[in-house]
DNA sequence: GAGTGGTCTAGACCACCCC
DNA sequence: GGGTGGTCTAGACCACTCT
């Protein structure tokens, strides 16, 4: 997390997670992949097998790999049924688990707006990708959410592409342009629906909407996508856990 | 976390977990107390550092406790700094970091309405104390909270107590009885303002606020508090990670 | 210098998965 | 049965804090 600080002294486990992180941003494995036994990695970064396990529970700790006794150490991957929920954070209010389908209604490519170019750290006017689309619950409209992803890592996405992928928006990603998503940040507020939002989600203008602005990571902390999400939360809420 | 399914097997690490969290219910170790050394407790439960030190490792995961390379581990407490802000996801956009200062309204005996009476796990009716309260950034109101606690646990609080303590509401828990908070679950949706609420957060009626529901739980899983925030989000955001 | 947590190693054995 | 991750141990040494 903390690769710009330099300390006085690194842990090797330390180093063995960098260099397994950069095997990840190489592409040596993909999401989904197993990568190879604690033994194998020990005798390849010449370390005993002990100082391996600690690089790779921390790892584990950031779901970016996942361990499965008896069988393997694993990349993350969103294409799995456990992790397709894993960064959707709006639940039902009675408890009832649901997936929620998606509509598109648009995928164009734009000059990024001051909001998104600064938090993808791009520079003003660059190119991107926005991707409009609409979460319904039981046919119900209940999310408009506006994606931004750079042109550059997202070279020729295209409507086509999104509407014929069928599973989650960060599964097409990694499917179709290997960029996984590992970490985001979310910033929220309250806000009143403007007249285009309040038709698409068909509630009255003004009404109150949950605003979820979020920024996601792929490995070494390279921010790669934006987005505004608008929610009507009548019979849903935003869920979160601290400690 | 999962103290109810018993798995055919547990980790004697697990289980020295379990024995540290009950020396932490019984309030042999209190927050910002020492615990005995890793050396210490392996000689008291029988096994080797390298267990209890796993052990440890899980426990200052989850900031129950808190290790402190060359003079101990303690056990994590709201009365310090950095704890203060552990549980305040409420941040200014501007990015400047700020403490809200909290002016009390009311403090009331009550009996448990439903919503809290089901979340607190207490019979319909209970006796509860409900804590009105203001948070204001630089003398501007932008959060109304309400806060009920179980009667029981916090027998004798009252309005002059609250209100002569200087700190965080967590660390007056804490410090007059007894009651550490250690992880909560939030629920956030976006509401109109009533009137009420309006007045006290100067804003007009109906205006959108966020609201966040809380429940707070002490050692061993415990749910003692919950707690309905309101929110002016235009200069401040609940700001969240995931990964 | 003494005491604490932090790292690293090597080896034994256990639980789990799959062939 | 063989391979994988998971647990537990014992010991050496390092980094940090305080006296």
């Amino acid at each position: 997390m903390n690769s710009l600080v330099s300390p006085s002294y690194r842990p090797l486990y330390d180093q063995i997670k960098i260099l397994i992180t950069q095997s990840l941003i190489a592409g040596e494995w993909k999401p989904g992949d197993a990568i190879p036994s604690e033994m194998d990695l020990a005798s390849r970064y010449k370390v005993s097998q002990g100082t391996v396990r600690k690089a790779i529970d921390e790892l584990a700790a950031e779901n970016i790999l996942i361990r499965r006794q008896g069988k393997g150490t694993y990349v993350a991957s969103h294409t799995t049924e456990r992790s397709s929920t894993r960064f959707l954070r709006i639940n039902r209010d009675d408890g009832q688990i649901e997936y929620p389908t998606s509509q598109f209604i648009s995928v164009t490519r734009e000059k990024a707006p001051e909001i998104s170019a600064n938090l993808l750290e791009l520079r003003a006017g660059a190119g991107i990708y926005c991707i409009k689309r609409l979460l319904s619950y039981q046919d119900l409209p209940q999310v408009y959410d506006e994606i931004h992803v750079p042109a550059t890592y997202f070279k020729g996405l295209d409507e086509n592409m999104v509407k014929s992928y069928s599973g989650s928006l960060y599964s097409f990603f990694e499917t179709r342009f290997g960029i996984a998503m590992i970490r985001a940040e979310e910033h929220i507020k309250a806000v009143s629906a403007s007249s285009d939002v309040a038709k698409l989600l068909n509630v009255s203008e003004g009404y109150p909407l949950l605003q979820v602005d979020r920024v996601a990571f792929t490995y070494g902390d390279r921010p790669v996508e934006w987005r505004r999400g608008l929610c009507h939360t009548d019979q849903f809420s935003y869920v979160t856990e601290m400690s």
